[in-house]
DNA sequence: ATCGGCCGATAAGACGTTTTAACGGATCGC
DNA sequence: GCGATCCGTTAAAACGTCTTATCGGCCGAT
């Protein structure tokens, strides 16, 4: 009952069907007098274009779908306000799917988004097989990476450089006095932790220290706090470093605590440097230096990049965007007198 | 090129393409073999169902919405996360609108989910006025409230009793020995805000104190870890009170770190509880007792009430869900020796 | 006055699926 | 062995929009 189809608003408007359909995609067709009678027609019947049968007769959508690995992960969600805010700029809705960092749980969810013919896909893939991705292509989805480099040269990416981004927060650490580092990172096989590892690495190697013996590293198998803290239970037990560079702010923010609880000073004992720059960093009690990416950028940007691709085919050049990390120095490394006084 | 049909599957697999259609939507109606042969054929063309064609025809779709007021605050993340899941094993694809707290914002999102035909709508409303979502119920869309009680009988909502919130956390302020509290809260014109005020007021009565003389009740104009910082430093200015209850955690984390920074105990000189209980509560340095909220459930529930509202019309009552929150203890009010001892 | 061109509007078909009614063949009861 | 019944399949008509080709009318140019 509630649904009014252009037929309605023809029969009202007294013209044809086809000039709704105009009015609606090309008022500069449709003179200006009859496109006003049109839209007033539409206003007092309450119509609302049906999308379904828009998306079926034009063969194009205006929906993207949005695929992250965490949607609890403040990164992942401060990308998705990115998207969501560039989509509803230029009209159009986002899909989210969550892989949860399960590859079927990924793939379900692009079988949805194939379904509902989305427009085009973002993805922060859930591990480094872009045969599913060159399918979507094949069907005529286009595919825009985010945080992760391309896997081809036809295909746009946005990503961060982690490995100057790890180079960054080492190079800091070592220019404080540190000469042992811990690394603690998450599985290997998130690129993204392997690689500010390898930043890390070359960090020590350039200021003239043997990666492997000024390096521990400690891997667990979660970026949570939860992880971080049992990995500073574990160096605490086997003897800490000078200098810690966890490979994100979940992991530094867990860390932080537990050694706090053992009555470790940070950083007068040990100084503590994370990763992503999350709004909690900052708000730790004793606030975390961390390597900042531009989070809600890497969505916008991804978004436009991929509505660009699919509206202006010809004229679209793919890209693949590398930011660059930007060092963020907080009380966790250069300490505050004030703060190390009141405790 | 890349999209192939109903009709090329049943030439292939030498049906007719109404019995595709059998297959894929009432599989127990066709025969074993013919529906062997059917999904063979589907998956040697790699058929994926054109889900606007089969939302233009059935007239429904497999697609919801999902509205909330900031896509970047844990809780609602956490909401979002429950509901893709439940979503997503029921086969439904979620569409995320993020209203940025802007009434115009969510009209504009609530415009594009009834253009996409979505099957039902889940939103946490950015005020009280029920007209539009009078107008998308007459259109034949369900609505869910999500973290709001019901505007009408027929309806479902899903909330948590905040009043109930408010009351556990002051009385468990009250009964460390506090006789005099403050209460942090956002603006008025969140509905959540006021009712946890009333409740912290209900609590301070009937502890016999009068709610007048034994609160201070400081308002900020955003719920975030900055405004938290603000309030605390105008409180240091003008006189601590026994115990803080700050409307979130997001507050409360802000307002941890400035008394720390200032050099006050937490909880000794000051105990702090704060709402919602969000993972980085338990992993801040002075870790946060708070009132824990079912989120990821309350995501979940809501899904569930929606589509069952929408796929079996006649049998579906509607429900009011009201949730009990829960008092998490920890540091910032019971304090640990180890903890105060290490500082 | 006639014609070509242009602008604005229309008629009708197509998009891919679902669904209803109808159909043929086999089974069952008698 | 005959009519009734049932099962599995099919043909064809929708769903609401977009689009192509067409048409009518108006203007200016000849």
């Amino acid at each position: 009952m509630g649904t009014v189809s252009i037929r309605e608003v023809a029969a009202r408007a007294g013209v044809s069907p086809g000039t709704i359909s105009n009015v609606l995609n090309r008022p500069e067709r449709v003179a200006p007098e009859t496109r006003e009678r049109v839209m007033r027609a539409i206003r007092e019947l309450g119509f609302v274009r049906h999308g379904s049968a828009s998306t079926l007769r034009a063969g194009h959508s205006r929906t993207i779908g949005l695929s992250v690995i965490d949607i609890g992960n403040p990164f992942f969600t401060d990308v998705a306000a990115g998207v969501e805010e560039a989509a509803s700029e230029l009209g159009y809705a986002v899909i989210l799917g969550n892989s949860a960092g399960s590859r079927d749980k990924e793939e379900r969810n692009l079988l949805v988004l194939a379904e509902q013919r989305v427009r085009g896909v973002l993805i922060t893939p859930s591990d480094e097989d872009p045969a599913r991705l060159d399918a979507l292509r094949e069907r005529g989805i286009s595919v825009v990476l985010v945080d992760h480099p391309a896997h081809r040269p036809d295909q746009c990416a946005v990503a961060v450089n982690d490995l100057a981004g790890g180079q960054m927060a080492v190079s800091h650490l070592l220019s404080l006095g540190a000469r042992r580092i811990g690394y603690v990172t998450g599985p290997r096989s998130i690129r993204q932790c392997v690689e500010r590892g390898q930043g890390a690495a070359q960090a020590a190697s350039a200021a003239g220290l043997d990666p492997e013996t000024a390096t521990t590293t400690v891997e667990v198998p979660a970026m949570t706090a939860r992880e971080g803290q049992r990995a500073a239970a574990s160096l605490l037990a086997s003897g800490l470093p000078d200098a810690v560079f966890c490979a994100n702010d979940l992991l530094a923010v867990g860390f932080l605590r537990e050694l706090l609880r053992a009555g470790v000073r940070v950083p007068r004992d040990v100084a503590l440097i994370g990763y992503d720059d999350i709004d909690f960093a900052a708000a730790s009690a004793v606030s975390l230096s961390s390597v900042r990416q531009p989070t809600h950028r890497l969505g916008r940007i991804a978004t436009e990049l991929l509505l660009d691709e699919c509206d202006n085919p010809d004229t679209h050049v793919h890209q693949q965007v590398m930011f660059q990390p930007e060092l963020v120095v907080r009380e966790s490394t250069v300490g505050r007198t004030q703060s190390q006084e009141g405790e």
